[in-house]
DNA sequence: ATAATCTTTCAGAAAATTTTGAAAGTTCAG
DNA sequence: CTGAACTTTCAAAATTTTCTGAAAGATTAT
């Protein structure tokens, strides 16, 4: 298979990935691409890759930056603006997950908080069993956020070393 | 706040962030009215409680089925089917991720792993970055593939009471 | 200042996804 | 067997999301 080819399928599949998981399309497969890339890639050449308007891509581009896994570089003596990712997969997943968790996770978990307080009117049976799944939700997500935490702290070693171990 | 009005907004909640993780916005809300519902619901009782029609709801309850997070009840005497959702959100929320992993993750790494016997005509070093790229997504899959069969195994007391304390 | 080059915006168009509802299918009591 | 009660399917319609491209906005060289 050749390098092109094989670039090609991954945008692709990227594609693909990032759709079932609420990403825009386009903004994944611009990540893909910029992940293969070596060197840093105008808008233009992102277009011109990608097949698609100049809007989208600065849209999405924009988006990437946001999120922090993309950044912007200014070559000396050109005009244009040219874009990198990180390529350090364990640093953008992080940051994936805490942007995601902050965005997205966490006004929700809001929203579920205020929906406690109600009125014991109705049979209590009915309340505290609502009561009681909210709060097994925001047990679940306060777990879950904390080993997020943790893991961001952890390295690679020590995540496959250890953890794993511990829990044979 | 009334019970009724909190369930209402437990449920509009959960089809935003089923929405923003690329799950099907009625699939999401059947799922949280079966969530806060003591008892099993026909198939009419949640047509009328969310507005949907017959199809829609017929189809998202066998989709969550399928995921292995509803159930059917019959009720002897009655000829119609009743759901009912596992309560236990801890449970639920490893189902839902082992399932994802499984129809969603899995397929493209299989697809990467494909990608990485490239001819290496091309100046290597770029073969090299890519293949590297590739294999450190891989990795990092792995990775978390692991941490979640960990997870699962955990209950959870292990993971609040030990792991978090590990971690500092 | 102004022209050239590049970036941003956003209304409308296109594409993708979701939903409906009626017809076909199934099951079961009588 | 027949028909009532219920479930399933799926083509077409509705909705939502994404994308385009041209105009407006920046920025810099001359």
């Amino acid at each position: 298979m050749k390098l092109d080819e094989a670039k090609q399928q991954f945008i692709l599949n990227w594609g693909v990935l990032g759709t079932q998981w609420g990403i825009n399309r386009t903004m994944a497969q611009i990540h893909a691409l910029l992940l293969v890339s070596p060197a840093p890639l105008s808008t233009d050449e992102i277009m011109a890759q990608l097949q698609i308007s100049r809007g989208n891509t600065n849209m999405n581009v924009r988006e990437l930056m946001d999120w922090g896994i993309v950044e912007k570089v200014l070559k000396p003596g050109d005009r244009k603006e040219f874009f990198v990712a990180d390529k350090d997969i364990w640093k953008v997943a992080m940051r994936i997950i805490k942007e995601r968790k902050r965005r997205e996770v966490e006004p929700i978990l809001n929203a579920l908080s205020q929906l406690k307080d109600i009125d014991a009117e109705k049979g209590d049976k009915d309340v505290k069993q609502f009561i009681d799944t909210i709060s097994q939700i925001q047990k679940f997500a306060d777990q879950a956020s904390k080993g997020v935490d943790g893991l961001v702290k952890m390295d690679e070693h020590w995540f496959t070393g250890t953890l794993l171990k511990i829990f044979k």
